[in-house]
DNA sequence: GTTATTCTGGAACTTTTGTCTCTTTTGAAG
DNA sequence: CTTCAAAAGAGACAAAAGTTCCAGAATAAC
């Protein structure tokens, strides 16, 4: 996770209004009503690597990131991990527990150093009641991070790994509101939490695309050559006819 | 699909206002709030095997589910179908393109004959900006949605297909208010669609199941002998080590 | 009843993914 | 510049899932 870069972004501090008001979270909220909402929040900072809160605990609250990077992520009995989101400024989280009260359904931990802005559901409520506007925001944003799980969902059931390779190196639809990095600066470690699958396979399915053109390799990063040959790989789930050949191992050409 | 019963049921027609009480979606309207959305809806009936809405179509709206069962799918490039969920009365679909006024995130067809009231994206937002309540409950369905998809993620990205299939004969917590019919009325086929994978596949895992002892069947109906063994099934993606002699085929014993 | 259709059982095989192991490369820290 | 740890490359193998095929059983239609 060594890339991950671990500098706090600068931009934040200067204008802090800005983040509240480029969420969708508050965005279009009457300047009395927001100055509601930012005195019900209480501003938390936690070191690189500190949980933030974990899954099945009583509500933590809704939170909006106002500075560093944060890991949304499940985890399996045999302690596998999938890394559904990697979210920064102003990115919010927990949206879905704060809303109905009910425990946390994943883990946060902060990759950096991390600000947030935590209000509890119990407040929450008290400002969506008083606000028609803030619960209609909260209706948009509920269904918005519904449809991306739907999206998620149907990637893991119907495409290939290299498809939902693919498919982040696009960063469409799905990743393109949460991965915060560019898929060149994650390891294939963090791809593979992200993809639900291993660092192993991985590295194999990115050879493929390399060998099949579709990216080049520069020192550890990725780049993308070929667009249109990814978008159908992501979109079909197989290697366009003509780049199967190239796809080949080389002793098999 | 034949196994999936055909008659509409009988207890609605004779009261229908309970079906938008018992929705979570109305629960607790006042009365003149709920008329007020009785008003805006509208009746739609299908028969058997007709198409209620399709994916990616410009919004159908809030419908609930009078009669009849509901399929809510999505499906793939080469024609895979995911069965996403198998409703009926008094169940809703289509909260999420209700609410944002969106394209439709999956299709509906109509498995049996099929009653639905529908409203309009334009009317539950006039009902939903009179009605603090209704609005409320809008959040709290999205939030419960939201929690099942994330369940459906996990199990996609970490369960083996014995794994889910356990899941689904205990219909736990995500299957629970998803899956009308009890598991042992489904066609393999539909478990297979609804687990994401092929009918052969959920044959083999049945006989592993049989084999195993944690199911029986009787005729094509099976039923569950050891839930606790399930279970453990379901949780930890393995058999349980005193089962897996049992599970193994009969010439390797 | 008989026939046709749908559903199931199951073998054999291919492909994909996961696991294990090892070496090599890279970049960061001293 | 050297040393070290993390990351990446890669082969070999195992396991799971998908595919193809066909035969037999159950149910619905006639």
């Amino acid at each position: 996770m060594r890339r991950l870069s671990k500098e706090p972004s600068k931009t934040v501090c200067n204008a802090p209004l800005s983040v509240w008001e480029s969420s969708p979270f508050f965005a279009g909220l009457e300047a009395c009503s927001l100055s509601r909402v930012q005195s019900a929040a209480r501003r938390h900072a936690y070191q690189a690597g500190a949980v933030i809160f974990n899954e099945g605990e009583v509500c933590a609250g809704f939170h909006l990131i106002l500075d560093g990077l944060v890991r949304i992520y499940r985890i399996n009995g045999e302690g596998r991990l999938h890394t559904l989101s990697l979210l920064r400024s102003p990115s919010s989280f927990n949206e879905v527990a704060a809303a109905d009260g009910g425990i946390n359904p994943f883990n946060a931990v902060a990759v950096t150093n991390v600000v947030v802005m935590v209000i509890a559901p119990d407040r929450l409520h008290d400002l969506m009641a008083g606000d028609a506007r803030l619960l209609q925001n909260t209706v948009q944003a509920l269904a918005h991070v519904n449809r991306e799980y739907i999206e998620r969902l149907e990637d893991m059931t119907f495409r290939s790994i290299p498809s939902r390779l693919a498919k982040l190196f696009l960063h469409e639809t799905t990743y393109a509101d949460q991965i915060a990095e560019t898929p060149s600066q994650l390891t294939q470690e963090e791809m593979a939490s992200i993809l639900g699958t291993t660092r192993e396979v991985v590295g194999r399915a990115l050879r493929g695309l390399l060998n099949a053109g579709l990216l080049r390799k520069s020192g550890r990063c990725f780049y993308i050559v070929d667009r249109s040959g990814l978008e159908v790989l992501a979109h079909t789930n197989v290697l366009p006819d003509h780049l199967k050949a190239c796809a080949l191992p080389v002793e098999e050409i």
